[in-house]
DNA sequence: GCAGCTATATCAAGGCCTTTATTTATATTC
DNA sequence: GAATATAAATAAAGGCCTTGATATAGCTGC
């Protein structure tokens, strides 16, 4: 190996991104909700009507990995699906109203996990935090 | 919603991680390896004749989920498994010279993401960066 | 009008991961 | 020595995610 696995800065990313998703997983499990399905609800929120592939973009997944998620969520009538009126190829999605408590009752505990993490640092050290994991992002991108 | 979306810490280092796990699937592709499987190696090469129990620590999943991969990777002949000279419930882990191989193709291409992040920073911000991640696990951790 | 491009939706196969539960072996404690 | 605790391995079920492929709708440019 030429660099040894302790100094690749990459592990000290996924092993934060992991503590979140662990305590993400729990805290959304309450309302009976994977974090995938709480992010599905948590962008539909944000733009009701809103495509399938979107929806997708917006949850950083590939449009057959929301279609599954759609799929569980349909099912268990947290959400519509709704020809769009003129554009036959388009489903819009919208939240029921048991789609709607869900994600409040999730999001109620997901949000105490981002308190947690806001009110470990200064609004300074936040914005120093969030740059430089966007020149990661920036860095690891490049020259792909 | 309490909080919106785009301030929450969480959504920056999910991205980080996304774009990480995107560019390192790509990479170890080319050994034909995923990144649980390079994962698994890597961490193999580091400790020989590892636990499978000991491994998943290692590399942050569940033992079942280690099951899974190792029985891929020794279904390809990566790994070979033999039992412990007197722990009878223990199998012993070892790369094959095959494995041996992969990894070193798949870590060559890895350690090229690592090293454009690693290039992104000078080395202060990469310590700045560690300790503001290990916070945020400390955060998240904290009263769990 | 039509070819070609782009975007949406969905199927199928292959993997990985989690939770829950079981079996078995070693270690500890009395 | 026997009961208890701890740890390893594994099975099963439920989900999520990826890549690859297919079908179709709308748009663009000729």
């Amino acid at each position: 190996m030429e660099m040894l696995p302790q100094v690749r800065l990459g592990l000290d990313i996924k092993r934060a991104e992991q503590a979140l998703m662990t305590a993400k997983s729990s805290a959304v499990r309450t309302a009976d909700l994977t974090v995938a399905q709480y992010a599905a609800l948590l962008a539909l929120a944000q733009r009701p009507g809103i495509s399938a592939a979107a929806l997708a973009r917006d949850c950083l997944v590939t449009p057959q990995a929301m279609t599954g998620v759609l799929k569980t969520l349909q099912t268990r009538g947290l959400i519509e699906r709704t020809a769009h009126p003129w554009h036959q190829r388009v489903l819009e999605t919208r939240l029921t109203e048991a789609g709607q408590h869900a994600l409040t009752a999730a999001d109620t505990e997901a949000v105490r996990i981002e308190r947690r993490l806001a009110d470990e640092f200064t609004a300074e050290e936040q914005d120093i935090l969030r740059a430089l994991l966007a020149r990661c992002v920036q860095a690891i991108e490049r020259d792909r």
